[in-house]
RNA sequence: UCCCCAGUAGCUCAGUUGGUUAGAGCGGUGGACUGUUAAUCCAUGUGUCGUUGGUUCGAAUCCAACCUGGGGAGCCA
């Protein structure tokens, strides 16, 4: 005897009439009185639970099989039996059961078999996997970074972990979390009466990590074709539906690129995920559109089977400061883009993503490649419906020179650029790169409102249970 | 951090223009019925009405502060 995985014995991997167990939770339990009741039962393997129908014959059915309610975890023995009843293609006719764990009070287990809100279900984050919605969001969610690591292996990228804990406080994406092991009754002080850092762990002040492409880029400019895909930490202060504290990000690196490149390569990325995800999770998908967004499939298709439109920022000024939609924000060149002038560009103008490039300098960060117009920079943001910008992005600036005045412009401190700089001044090539929210992806994918509710366990600001 | 909204049963919500015993559906439990599908039908229990303080003869209801959650903004991915 031995035991299957639910997606095995629905996709009928299992032969009809072998003998399998199957274990997993009880989603429901219907009794007939005429002698058998059916458990539906899942494991996590697939989108569907399985039916099994026990018999009354069996000698644990009125004392245990009876009182199974939601969330008891039980074993199944079975034979496998196209199903008699609608809805399922396979069945188990039961020859055993056995019972795991019960459910401690049956009336009082969070997750009822009935529809729960987003909010509910956040606040039983240990449970909540076993739910349709975030059981379906977790497969997703693992297709997905499946598929970018593979497309990245497939095209000749380098997975290269970058630290997590940095010393450099000058990564220049945002507030920083403190890594430290001083004792924060007894801090040591210096002479001047400030923190002594020397005497924490790593001697000097340490953070997490709230970028990974300082680092990486030093990959690039050795091994070519490089990314990240790890964890990001940013101490600010966002409350919104697509904040985290933490979050993951995925970011590819590559040498001798042009921003063109890395928008092609974007665009690339995101029609062979999202392929990859149609391919592979339909099932999920499927829920999506039902439960969600009844345009989960079709907008995704549309996305494979379409040109991304690429648009310079300048032009988007243009159709912003001549449509009729009464924006709160005025719009005028060398102003950043407000929510809803994206939210206008990416939705109503074009209805789908959307990829927009060469921003003003004076909004932009140090290290973005300075075009030869002297008022850009050579970067790019790709624009999704529904969620703003999923995909930040840049050709590095690689001319020392230019690299230096910038630092000096904007008043960052120059000796803490060290190796930064360095990069530059040994053999530097043109390079560029891009940073992907990985939540963001997974909410945009799945139509999940909240980014909260693509992760397993949310960080957000005075939000860390579990 | 700023603006707006909400917090009533295990869950989803109604209600209370300040006044005796607080309402429904679902879930749970008991029963009926049935190869059932979030089954159906009958019966049944459930509440510091978010917390603290104030106004009042009397507060779940009015007021204030706080907490938590949601929507929007900013910061960004």
């Amino acid at each position: 005897m031995s035991y299957a995985s639910v997606v095995d014995v629905l996709a009928g991997k299992i032969a009809v009439d072998e003998t399998v167990t199957v274990r997993g939770w009880v989603r429901t339990r219907r009794d007939s009185k005429a002698g058998i009741s059916f458990i539906n039962l899942h494991d996590g393997s697939c989108f569907d639970a399985i039916q099994a129908v026990v018999p009354a014959e069996l000698p644990n059915y009125s004392n245990e099989v009876q009182k199974l309610t939601t969330g008891c975890s039980v074993a199944i023995t079975g034979v496998v039996v196209p199903s008699q009843g609608k809805g399922q293609s396979f069945e188990l006719q039961a020859t055993k059961v056995h019972v795991y764990g019960w459910v401690e009070d049956p009336d009082t287990y969070p997750m009822s078999p009935k529809r729960h809100s987003m909010e509910y279900l956040r606040e039983y984050a240990h449970l909540r996997p076993r739910t349709n919605i975030t059981g379906a969001v977790m497969r997703v969610r693992n297709a997905l970074s499946q598929a970018v690591h593979r497309f990245f292996h497939e095209q000749g990228y380098l997975w290269v972990s970058t630290p997590i804990i940095t010393t450099s406080d000058c990564e220049g994406a945002g507030e920083m979390f403190r890594v430290s092991t001083l004792d924060m009754l007894n801090i040591p002080k210096t002479d001047k009466g400030e923190v002594d850092f020397s005497e924490d762990f790593f001697g000097k002040e340490a953070f997490l990590t709230v970028s990974g492409q300082l680092n990486v880029e030093s990959y690039a400019c050795s091994l070519s074709k490089v990314y990240t895909f790890g964890p990001t930490f940013r101490a600010e202060n966002s409350n919104t539906s697509r904040h985290l504290s933490e979050f993951w990000m995925v970011e590819p690196e590559l040498a001798f690129a042009t921003l063109d490149d890395i928008a092609g390569l974007a665009e690339a990325m995101l029609k062979y995920v999202f392929k990859a995800i149609l391919e592979e999770r339909p099932d999920d998908m499927a829920f999506f559109a039902e439960r969600i967004n009844p345009d989960a499939i079709s907008r995704l298709e549309a996305i494979v089977n379409n040109d991304f439109v690429h648009m310079d920022y300048t032009d988007a000024i243009e159709i912003l400061k001549n449509c009729d939609k009464k924006f709160e924000y005025p719009v005028e060149w060398g102003v950043d883009l407000q929510s809803e002038h994206e939210r206008y560009l990416a939705e109503e103008h074009v209805g789908a993503p959307i990829i927009l490039k060469n921003y003003p300098r004076d909004i932009k960060a140090f290290y973005m490649r300075q075009n030869e117009d002297g008022k850009t920079v050579a970067a790019m943001d790709v624009l999704a419906p529904g969620i703003g910008e999923i995909i930040g992005g840049s050709a590095r600036e690689e001319r020392l020179d230019v690299l230096d005045q910038r630092i000096e412009e904007m008043n960052l401190p120059k000796e803490e650029y060290g190796f930064y700089r360095d990069l530059r001044r040994y053999g530097t090539v043109p390079h560029a790169g891009f940073g992907l929210g990985f939540e963001r992806l997974v909410a945009y994918v799945t139509g999940v409102q909240n980014i909260r509710d693509v992760i397993p366990f949310p960080r957000a600001p005075k939000s860390a249970e579990f």
